[in-house]
DNA sequence: CGACAAAGCGAACGGGCGTTAGTTCGCGTT
DNA sequence: AACGCGAACTAACGCCCGTTCGCTTTGTCG
């Protein structure tokens, strides 16, 4: 107990410099997404950090559960993100846009572990999966609240939410499964396409906008938008 | 038992009755989507079938190949059905239509092999994995081609055909990983429901919103909106 | 009836797996 | 200077994998 002037964390740091708990992850990561958990080694884990094998051990307890570590994790980073975006809006649609725009964001910007979150859950313990099951359940419940909400309101057309909620759902997840930096798509191109999409889908009457407020997200000050719509208001009802 | 006379086709039954490599492939198919194919047995393979593991090289080459046979056996499948249900149609509109339903009819029919088809790919040789992504490609193509003729002709509000044809082609992929017979959605009700939110988001009107029901779901004896609904019923093979 | 091929059997192979155990080593703390 | 501890190493464990192979059983047909 010395002084404590600033919080003195024990920096576990290997002789490389990096912390070896996150090379480890790193690496899992990179090789469960390449070549899936059952076809991953933990020896070819191990050289990825230039560790042994048994060195893992040092630092998790077995293999599924540096699964489960990495599921678990990207999800609530996930729900932790919508909540924080979410919050300060009211109006469905903003929220509904916002969602997707934060979803379809997330399985780019962490598109592995995403993918692996959404491949792997029958590689875990019977709790883990639950534990798992049970997370994405509650991220689901946040989109069909919206989605309720907004029908309530009157500006969704929708049936049933829950169907709904798997569709909007699924595109952004599967942006996960091709989407790659420096590729076709720019990310926002690709948010704003669904968005608009699934908008429309709903039943709310996405036109080009007039003055610039359908679509307020990134630095448009140029052009309404980016990519050619075909400029024809759909009137719907 | 000598004079089986009517079809001189080998038939090479087992002695229960049904034909091995068949039981293979659908105790193959089972375990594939229960537990992954690395993750599962040629042992538990072999026991689905009641016959010993050297036995089942009587039938196939190789795990991979069993694999391969079955993930380009059901896209081949897949491709032929929506040929054979586009053939005789011209509309944009009502192309899409069928081609979705067909997709997400095939999608839940044939559950197993597709989820499959989606997830084992890179379990697979070098030259059989891009054997399959072109027949993907292929299926992949169609729908987009839909989509291009109906931007052309003026009906959809497509600025990428691309983008949608994802969008589309996961919606309907993503069934086959929730849907199970006698569960809370019918079929017909859960084609019907993408099938309004797609053609919605693709800016086409589908606006039966009058009274009621939303969308055109179950058998509705008025005639929607011009558009007649193939109402047969599709044994899909 | 006897021949022949298809198909099943069962043991074995070489190798790789996740995990454990005992040990060494460098460092910050006592 | 001695200690404790985290983290690395090496070696081994028991097990299971896909595949092979020689042998036996079975069914079909001239």
């Amino acid at each position: 107990m010395t002084r404590e002037e600033s919080t003195r964390v024990s920096n576990a740091k290997t002789r490389n410099g990096t912390k070896t708990a996150e090379s480890i992850r790193t690496a899992a990561v990179n090789l469960f997404f390449e070549h899936g958990y059952e076809a991953t080694t933990l020896r070819e884990i191990a050289a990825g950090v230039n560790i042994q094998v048994g060195s893992l051990y040092n630092h998790i307890p077995s293999k599924e559960d540096l699964l489960f570590s990495i599921m678990s994790g990207v999800i609530e980073d996930l729900i932790l993100e919508l909540d924080e975006r979410l919050k300060p809006l009211k109006d469905p649609i903003e929220r509904l846009r916002t969602a997707v725009r934060v979803h379809v964001e997330f399985h780019t910007h962490r598109a592995r572990e995403v993918f692996i979150g959404n491949s792997e859950l029958r590689s875990l313990t019977q709790e883990h999966r639950s534990e798992v099951i049970a997370l994405r359940d509650q991220y689901e419940d946040h989109i069909v609240g919206i989605l309720k909400a907004g029908t309530k309101a009157g500006v969704f057309q929708v049936d049933d939410p829950k169907l709904s909620a798997y569709a909007i759902v699924t595109i952004g997840t599967q942006v996960a499964g091709w989407y790659h930096e420096g590729g076709r798509y720019r990310l926002p191109q690709i948010a704003e396409h669904y968005i608009s999409f699934i908008l429309r889908g709903l039943g709310v009457d996405v036109a080009p906008t007039r003055n610039g407020a359908t679509t307020g997200v990134q630095r448009r000050r140029t052009k309404p938008n980016s990519l050619k719509l075909a400029s024809r208001p759909v009137p719907l009802r």
